[in-house]
DNA sequence: CCGCCGCCCTGCTTGC
DNA sequence: TGCAAGCAGGGCGGCG
């Protein structure tokens, strides 16, 4: 499930790849899946188009057109964005294709259709409701104190509270509160200020690790060139119920909060 | 504003 | 062995 670090990973191969292409041909196979604004559709307003930058905002790729609009693609739990030559094999559920002018193109699958490829125009305030992006400078301590103070939701929910911070998903939620002996079920506001300092800093530190390692590949996710990450072999707790915690030796145990698996150690979470 | 819940969807796992 | 039910999960809309 791409989060932050994978969507990175993403971006940061899609800069490489179709930044400066023009888009000569859109095919869509399943109409829900492209979103476009009332009464535009959605390939004929691509068509013809430009892309002059890819960027990531949370856990959404960005790629900026020449006219001021973007795509934004939402990948949710199995969306893929891979660039490829013409012919070459597709992902199963391919749902959307960017033919490029000059042979390349790029492709949006999803087996799920979960995820989500969105035109939103120049002015489109799409990304209003999504908090503080963690790996930026106005992610400070004080701000993350501040965000917390009196709230009385589980951290771990607030973690995933894209309203809050952009960018966190299960897997790094879990490792992140290993990371800072932190319990996922401690209310937010209950936290200790070290407490919250040490959960700040192991938020920036695994995500930096996960987008050195190039991502986590569990089931489905790939890179722009449909290549698997690395930092599955660095997680400490996420998906290791039964298996001893890394730090102190006890049982990893897997419980159920915020609708979601979670894991961690239950002698040195506090 | 806040928090909670059900829904979307399909592939894999579980249980009889 | 075969099949159906159950489960997984990010974001969103509805509800209290």
């Amino acid at each position: 499930m791409p989060e932050l670090p994978e969507v990175e990973t993403i971006v940061r191969g899609l800069t490489g790849k179709v930044v400066g292409a023009t888009i000569a041909r859109v095919e869509v196979r399943l109409e829900r899946i492209a979103v476009a604004p009332p009464r535009v559709n959605f390939a004929a307003a691509l068509t013809g188009e430009r892309i002059v930058g890819a960027r990531r905002r949370g856990k959404y790729a960005v790629l900026e057109l020449a006219s001021g609009s973007s795509i934004v693609t939402g990948l949710r739990m199995t969306g893929r964005l891979v660039v490829a030559r013409n012919g070459r094999r597709e992902l199963p559920g391919t749902h959307v294709v960017l033919h490029f002018k000059g042979g390349g193109l790029l492709r949006f699958s999803d087996v799920r259709t979960f995820g989500r490829m969105r035109l939103v125009g120049p002015t489109e305030a799409w990304d209003d409701a999504l908090g503080v992006e963690p790996l930026s400078s106005s992610f400070t301590p004080e701000a993350f104190i501040g965000m917390l103070s009196g709230r009385t939701t589980p951290v771990k929910a607030f973690l995933l509270d894209q309203r809050r911070i952009a960018g966190i998903g299960n897997i790094y939620a879990c490792e992140a509160l290993w990371e800072a002996r932190i319990r996922p079920n401690r209310p937010s506001g209950r936290l200790t200020k070290p407490a919250a300092r040490r959960l700040r800093r192991a938020i920036i530190d695994v995500l930096e690790r996960a987008i050195e390692m190039r991502g986590t590949s569990i089931d489905d996710y790939v890179d722009a060139d449909g290549l698997q990450g690395g930092f599955q072999n660095n997680l400490s707790v996420y998906g290791k119920q039964g298996r001893p915690c890394p730090r102190c030796g006890a049982s990893i145990v897997r419980t159920v909060l915020a609708q979601r698996g979670t894991w961690w150690c239950r002698d040195c979470q506090k």
